[in-house]
This record gives C-alpha cells, sequence and structure tokens, in this order.
RNA sequence: GGGUCGGUGGCGGAAUGGCAGACGCAGCGGACUUAAAAUCCGCCGGGGCAACCCUUGUGGGUUCGAAUCCCACCCGACCUACCA
C-alpha cells in the first residue's frame, strides 16, 4: 500500500467495491424517511463536460449528506436519448440514430462512473428504449380519451435547420429562433398535435406558492403563463359582424377612438373597402412576409393601414375607424383591440402618426383635462371624465365598476387572458416517440390501441439528407390497417416532442421499463405502485436554469393530468429545486469549441483524480452562481487533500502510545481542539444543507490547518484528537468519497465510510470560553475585552471605560451614552 | 420598456446590522535541497517611521454603529417584451 496520495490508484479501486458491494443499491424502507433527490438527466451528446461534472457532483454530495443523516436515499440517472443530433449523426455518418445513442450511452456510462456519484444505476432509465417510449405512448392515449391532447390546424412556428415545428417555449429570443439551434423560425400553418396545458394556468400559477423553487424560476413561470385580468367586450361592425376584444382597461372604453386588427384577423377581409383593398393587401403581404424573418424590434416605428370599415362602440354607439397594424398580434387576445391613444402608450404613437383622434377620458394627478404630451396610463389616480354614466369616476376601482356595468348591459364581462399556449407536441422527426395515432378514410383519427403499443420505430429507416423525416417515406411503417374497420389506413408518422418523454422520467426511476414485453390496458399502472407511492413525490431536484418555461413548465402541467387522471396522488412533481449556475472557460466565457476554452473533465481527472475535480467545482463560488474555471486554482484543493492524507496517514504510522510519556496532557490544547472541531460540524452541517460547499470545504480547510497546527502538540493520539481525524473523515466523505473511503479503511475501519452517520455539533461544546468583546469609542474600534460568554452589559461597560485606550481617547470627556451588546461590543457614544 | 440577480484586495470569494477581506489562488520572505520541483513555516487591501488615517460601484438617508436596511443614480449578467 502506498503512502502517498495516489487518486488514480484509489479512486477506480473504490469505485469498483462500491459496485460490488452494491453499495448504493436502493430499495424502499418504510422504517427511515425517504429522500429523493433527482437532477436533470444528460442528453446522450457522447461526452460528459465540465457543465456535467458542477451539474452532478454537487447534486451527488447533497444525496450523500441526507444518505449519511439517516435518509434512505434514493438518487437515480438516466438518459434523455430521444433528439435530433442522433438523427444527423445517421445522415452524416449512415448509421441509424439507435446505434449512435447506445455507443454514446456506453461511453458515458463509464465517464459518469469515473465521478464517483452514488446513483441507482439498477434504476437506470434511457428514454429511446421501446419499453420506455411504450408508456411515452400510453400517456398520449391517456391525454387523447382525456381530451388533453388534440388536433388543430393552425400557425405554427417552424424551424427552417431542424425541419421541424417547434412548441411556443422553444422559440426564443428577440430574433424569434429555435431554442436547439439558434436558427430564427418562421410561420407555417399546419395540423399539428397539441396538449391542452392552459387548462391548467390557473393551477399552474397559483399552485407556485406551495412549492420551494428558486424565486427567478416562479417569476419566469408567472411571465410565461401570463395572466391578465380585464373584460371582454364585443364590438360590432357596420356589417353587424362581432369583433371581440380584450382589454384591461374597460374604464377607458371612452376614449376608443379606432380599433385595430392584427393583420392576419379573419374578418380583415370583410371589412376592407373596395377603396382600400389594394393597400390592405399589400400590407397583409408585407406583415407576413415581416413575421418570416421578424417583426423586428419593440421600439419599432408603428405602421399600420386603413380598412376604411367601421365599428360600432357598445358604451356610445359612436363609429370608429378600423385598422390593421403589425403590433397586433393575432396569438394573443382576439387580435382584435380597441385603441385608447390617450390612456396606451402604443395607441398613443399610432394615433399621432396617423392623425387619428386622441380623447381623453381620465383626469392627470392634478385635475388636468387638457390635451396630452404621452398617454397617461395610471390605474390609481385620476377620475372619469367624457364618460357617459361614469363621469366623475375615482379610477381607483373603476375597471371593477365598469366590468360590472358592460355585464348587466350584456355589452361583455369580466375575463381573464393568458399568454400561456397549447403545448404543440408534434415533430416532423424520425428520432422520437411516434404519435400513436392513425388516421382511416372510413373512421377519421384513431387512436392505437392500448394493447398494440409500442408504436415501434422502423431499425430500417432511410436517411435522406433533404432533412425529412424517414417514417414520411417508410412504406411498412406508414401503411397500416384501421383498428376500428380493419380497412387501409396510415399511421401519423409525426414523433413527440423529447420534452414529452423527460416530462414523466422521474417516475419511469421507479420502475424502469415497467411490464417489461406485457400488453398494456387503459387502466394500466405506468410504475410499481408501492414503490412509487414510497418514493414519490421528488424531494429534492436539480438542474439549469434553461429549463425554466421548458421542461419545468411541462413536467409540472403532466403530473396534474396524472392527478386528475388518478395516477398520482400529489399535485407538484419536485417539492425542492436548485438550480446551479454556469461553469464558464478560464476566459470567463461560455465554454465552446470555436472559442477554444473547453476545459475537457477527462483529462482534469486524469491529472488531478475526481475527489479534486469535485472538490475544486464545489469551492468555486456559491452553486447557484458559477464561474469561471480557474487552471491554477484547482491546485489549491489538490494540496488539500495531500495535507488531510499526510496528516491522517502520519498519525496512522506513529503507532505511538496515547501520549508520550515525557509529555503531560494539555487539557486546554485538548478544549480547544474539541472546540474548533465542534464548530466545523455545526458550520459544514449547516452549509451542505444549504448546498453551500464552498464555505462548507473553507471549514474543513480550517479545521485540517488546525490540525497542522496542533499535531506536535500533546493532543496527538489522544482521544480528542483520534476525534478530530476521524469527524474530518466523515465530513469529507459527501463531497470527497474516494479519498475519504480510503483514509476511513486505514484508520481500521472495515465497513464503508458511506454507510457511517453524520458527526453531530454539540453546540456547548463549540462555545468560546472567552469572547473579543470589541470596544468602541464613537463606532470605531479602540480596544478588546477578553469576556467570558454572558457577562453582564453592566460590568462590560465597567471593564471597558476602565480601559487605557479608552480613557485616553475619551480625554476627559464623560460618555454621553453606552452602547452594550452583550458578548459583542461596547460602543461608548461622546 | 418591464422583471430578476449582482458590483467587496491582483484574482475566485467570505462576512446579511456589531473587529471587512474567512478559505483558496497568485505574489513576497524563510527552512529543506548541489539545484529545481514538491513540501513545511511566515507575510500578504492602500497610505504612513509611528500613533493613526483611508477602503465594500457613486451620491444621499436611517442608526450609537451600514458591505449588509431605505432612496436616487451608474455599471454588468440573465430573463422577457408592441401582451392590449
Amino acid at each position: 500500500m502506498s503512502n502517498k496520495y495516489n487518486p488514480a490508484e484509489i479512486e477506480p479501486k473504490w469505485q469498483q467495491i462500491w459496485a460490488e458491494q452494491q453499495l448504493y443499491k436502493t430499495v424502499e424502507d418504510p422504517d427511515r424517511p425517504k429522500w429523493y433527490a433527482l437532477t436533470m438527466l444528460p442528453y446522450p451528446s457522447g461526452d460528459l463536460h465540465t457543465g456535467h461534472w458542477y451539474a452532478y457532483t454537487p447534486s451527488d454530495a447533497a444525496a450523500r449528506f441526507r444518505r449519511m443523516n439517516g435518509y434512505n436515499v434514493f438518487f437515480p440517472i438516466g438518459f434523455d436519448a430521444f433528439g435530433l443530433n442522433a438523427e444527423n449523426a445517421a445522415i452524416k455518418h449512415g448509421i441509424h440514430p439507435a446505434k449512435w445513442t447506445y455507443a454514446n450511452i456506453e461511453r458515458m456510462r463509464g465517464q459518469l462512473r469515473r465521478m464517483g456519484a452514488m446513483w441507482s444505476w439498477e434504476h437506470e432509465a434511457v428514454s429511446c428504449d421501446p419499453e420506455y417510449y411504450k408508456w411515452s405512448q400510453w400517456f398520449f392515449r391517456k391525454f387523447y380519451d382525456a381530451g388533453l391532447a388534440y388536433r388543430e390546424y393552425a400557425p405554427v412556428d417552424f424551424c427552417p435547420t431542424c425541419n421541424t415545428t417547434l412548441a411556443r417555449e422553444q422559440v426564443w429570443g428577440d430574433d424569434r429562433h429555435c431554442e436547439r439551434c439558434g436558427t430564427p423560425v418562421i410561420k407555417k400553418n399546419l395540423e399539428q398535435w397539441k396538449f391542452r396545458i392552459t387548462k391548467y394556468a390557473d393551477e399552474l400559477l397559483d399552485m407556485l406558492d406551495q412549492i420551494d423553487w428558486p424565486e427567478r424560476v416562479k417569476v419566469m413561470q408567472t411571465n410565461w403563463i401570463g395572466r391578465s385580468y380585464g373584460a371582454a367586450v364585443v364590438f360590432r361592425t357596420e356589417q353587424g359582424d362581432a369583433l371581440e376584444i380584450f382589454t384591461t382597461r374597460p374604464d377607458t372604453l371612452w376614449g376608443a377612438t379606432f380599433m385595430v386588427l392584427a393583420p392576419e384577423h379573419p374578418l380583415v377581409d370583410a371589412i376592407t373597402t373596395e377603396e382600400h383593398c389594394a393597400e390592405v393587401e399589400a400590407y397583409k403581404e408585407q406583415a407576413a412576409r415581416l413575421s418570416e424573418i421578424q417583426r423586428g424590434a419593440a421600439d419599432k416605428e408603428k405602421t399600420g393601414v386603413f380598412t376604411g370599415g367601421y365599428a360600432i362602440n357598445p358604451v356610445n354607439g359612436e363609429r370608429i375607424p378600423i385598422w390593421i397594424a403589425d403590433y397586433v398580434m393575432m396569438g394573443y387576445g382576439t387580435g382584435a383591440i380597441m385603441a385608447v391613444p390617450a390612456h396606451d402608450a402604443r395607441d398613443f404613437a399610432f394615433a399621432k402618426k396617423y392623425g387619428l383622434e386622441i380623447r381623453r377620458v381620465i383626469t392627470g394627478p392634478d385635475g388636468a383635462t387638457g390635451p396630452l404630451e404621452e398617454a397617461y396610463d395610471s390605474k390609481d389616480t385620476g377620475e372619469m371624465i367624457n364618460s357617459g354614466p361614469f363621469d366623475g369616476t375615482p379610477v381607483a376601482g373603476a375597471v371593477a365598476k365598469v366590468t360590472e356595468w358592460l355585464e348587466a348591459n350584456e355589452l361583455g364581462r369580466g375575463a381573464v387572458n393568458y399568454r400561456l399556449r397549447d403545448w404543440l407536441i408534434s415533430r416532423q422527426r424520425m428520432w422520437g416517440a411516434p404519435i400513436p395515432i392513425i388516421y382511416c378514410p372510413n373512421c377519421g383519427i384513431v387512436p392505437v390501441p392500448y394493447e398494440d403499443l409500442p408504436v415501434l420505430l422502423p431499425d430500417d429507416a432511410e436517411f435522406k439528407p433533404t432533412g425529412e423525416s424517414p417514417l414520411k417515406y417508410h412504406e411498412g411503417f406508414r401503411n397500416v390497417k384501421c383498428p376500428e374497420c380493419g380497412g387501409d389506413a396510415e399511421r401519423e408518422t409525426d414523433t413527440m416532442d423529447t420534452f414529452m418523454c423527460s416530462s414523466w422520467y422521474q417516475y419511469a426511476y421507479i420502475s424502469p421499463y415497467w411490464k417489461k414485453g406485457e400488453k398494456l390496458k387503459a387502466d394500466d399502472m405506468p410504475w410499481d405502485k408501492a414503490a412509487g407511492d414510497y418514493w414519490l413525490p421528488v424531494d429534492q431536484y436539480t438542474g439549469g436554469i434553461e429549463h425554466a418555461t421548458m421542461h419545468l413548465l411541462y413536467t409540472r402541467f403532466f403530473t396534474k393530468a396524472l392527478r386528475d387522471l388518478g395516477i398520482v396522488n400529489f399535485d407538484e412533481p419536485m417539492l425542492r429545486l436548485f438550480n446551479q449556475g454556469m461553469i464558464l472557460g478560464p476566459d470567463g466565457e461560455k465554454m465552446s469549441k470555436s472559442r477554444g476554452n473547453v476545459i475537457n473533465p477527462d483529462e482534469v481527472v486524469d491529472r488531478y483524480g475526481a475527489d479534486t475535480v469535485r472538490g475544486y467545482l464545489m469551492f468555486i463560488g456559491p452553486w447557484d452562481q458559477g464561474g469561471p474555471w480557474d487552471m491554477q486554482a484547482i491546485e489549491g484543493v489538490h494540496r488539500f487533500l495531500h495535507r488531510v492524507w499526510a496528516v491522517v496517514t502520519e498519525d496512522a504510522q506513529l503507532e505511538k502510545p496515547l501520549l508520550e510519556a515525557n509529555r503531560a496532557p494539555d487539557p486546554a490544547q485538548e478544549r480547544a481542539l474539541e472546540r474548533k472541531l465542534h464548530q466545523a460540524i455545526l458550520k459544514v452541517t449547516d452549509d451542505i444543507q444549504n448546498f453551500r460547499f464552498n464555505t462548507a470545504i473553507a471549514t474543513l480547510m480550517e479545521l485540517n490547518n488546525y490540525l497542522y497546527k496542533v499535531r506536535d502538540a500533546s493532543v496527538v493520539n489522544s482521544a480528542t484528537w483520534n476525534k478530530a481525524v476521524r469527524d474530518l473523515i466523515l465530513m469529507m466523505a459527501p463531497i470527497f468519497p474516494h479519498i475519504a473511503d480510503e483514509l476511513w479503511h486505514r484508520q481500521g475501519n472495515t465497513s464503508s465510510v458511506h454507510k457511517q452517520r453524520w458527526p453531530i455539533g454539540d453546540p456547548e461544546k463549540a462555545r468560546e470560553e472567552e469572547i473579543t468583546v470589541v470596544v468602541q469609542i464613537n463606532g470605531k474600534v479602540r480596544d478588546k475585552l477578553m469576556m467570558a460568554p454572558g457577562t453582564p452589559a453592566a460590568t462590560l461597560e465597567s471593564e471597558a471605560l476602565r480601559l487605557s485606550n479608552v480613557v485616553k481617547w475619551l480625554d476627559g470627556r464623560s460618555p454621553r451614552k453606552v452602547v452594550v451588546v452583550p458578548d459583542k461590543l461596547v460602543n461608548i457614544v461622546v
């Protein structure tokens, strides 16, 4: 056995021993509290990068900590294995996506094992396995039966590079680009499958209060769902067509001097007069073209054209012109607005530009009624004017009063509007779970019967460089007999959004590939119910913030849908969430091949070992903050491990009697060490519990430095010393699992350090016997007192006033006031 | 435009109303070595010989006392956006 710390030797050794002893195998145990620790599963790109290490090793440390604290911890891992990369590789290299994917998974399993994490590998789930996607299809079928899955012809976002439609959540940024590849999306009119997530809009919003998630994720989801209260008011065109609008300001209805429709609005053609026809057509075309590129920045100059048509304002019977403009979106509200230029900035700008009437219906804060320089949009200050029966009504509370009046007069009603759209799940790609639907010329849309699941992906698909899904051209796949009439029919060739597969993986882990090879039924249970009842829901979820309005929204919806289907009996899938930050390259920029700032974790592990890499990543700073990789700073953590190794193994080799005969035990030193130890235990316990790994490691370093300081003193090999060394090893176990187990065994233990209980810090033993009390004069430190804790304020004051420095600074003046904070300070004010 | 988070030594960061800079990196000095590396010990915000003074983006405020709380502003990161 080598006496030097050699991670290359001990790390593979312990990884093998842990695997052989099935140290991390999980079984349900009703006698222990359960803890389901989940971390976002990787996409099998083929290489584990530093970001994976940054996401996974701290969550592993937290899981290990829970385990040492008596929890029965479930910490599974798997692969989100469908997706376009595999398909692109297939087109490029002519290999089937499954082959590419499974080869990558195999490689990544090896890389993941090098982290030394405590994953329950026996629960691994791979979403592209037919025994997995059989259930993804089963859920689709359940949603279809429940009316939560439907097919709709509508304008949708399409990525021309990925050759597929996208959900609204997967279109990002100002330029509306594809979340996956960055290409700006285009609009297409297509018939697509959607999930009715909007049914749960209120619940998704309101239940955010019940989960312990980071505030910024809650804010992002709140904004994304975008609930706003107001009124729906029905205007009429002169031809008599109803023209419904949504407004958050029904109190400004009397100020509506024109209306604006989105260029795509279905009534545009009906209201456009012959005279304006050419202009309107031209504008519509321009808007359509623009939306394909992009409608541009928000501060863009507003444009629009008059249709020649008029509408009747229901509250005052006024005839107002109808315009079309691209600042009104078909995808929000009804695609039509009443324009109140006096009290809406956008309408104001539009009215100014086109010379439309601006009529003030709310007074200014000072009672002003004159012409406006800019839109006045206060909901709190002012009163209504030029508003018929409401003149004189204070604007605060006016929305409710007007809404009531609208309802009483059957002109409109209170309404809630959401920004959230239904989740478009159709993807025109091959490498995904096929949507289990058959189109029959006689029977129409026919869902694949439960017992016929899964609808398998063909393994002889032909990949064309056109980027189109091979399923479309695969006769054997596409042609099918109708399950109802037995006649010739065709399968749906679109597959499901991969976010569908990752919406339920936390359940798949419970019993991976449940009912393997069995036929499914409508009333099946997708996992072992008893195991699910024990483990669910997830107690702690960790992962990146980039999924705030995608995966994290979808999986919440999914769980609510499952609850309504009677499959789960809770409302929220993940009770706590923590978002780690992003690890950056040494230059402080996002790691990327093109920047050449990528740190390859394999190489760093080769050089320093997994424990050092784990510890370094956790030592950089707060986990949710991320930060740049520092080539040199990692040495500090590595050095720390060497120093721990040295002090522990040297001590073990000493084999000297408990205390050398010529040295008397020094109770003061022993007490000091004991105090330091218990302070460290309390601090490290609190820190790890709250994911503050950086300060936890700093505390371990401090304790180790202290051991160095006292190692030549008479405490060495005393019971106090041995306890300190033992607890240091225990506290290192979650973050540095390999070196901890090695040192633990070298201390003579035979059972793994990872089966031990976390040390308990005793606040009594951690307490200082003497406290430095700062003595200030006018808030400036002038002297210090060493006092016993709990010394009464009066004593502190009189002691402080006797200090020579204090006497000198007072210079004969008498204190005006003395502030005493026991155990902290005395502040003398003159 | 709106929202969220942040701004502390040469660097990563600690301290969330009570001694600013824990811990680590880099740097400096010393021990060991023929020498270097490694290791160990010490120093390490700025000014000043010193007593002391200055110092947490800027300016105000609250307080006996502010990096921490409040107001205004500047800068940065992320999210979001003609949302009616």
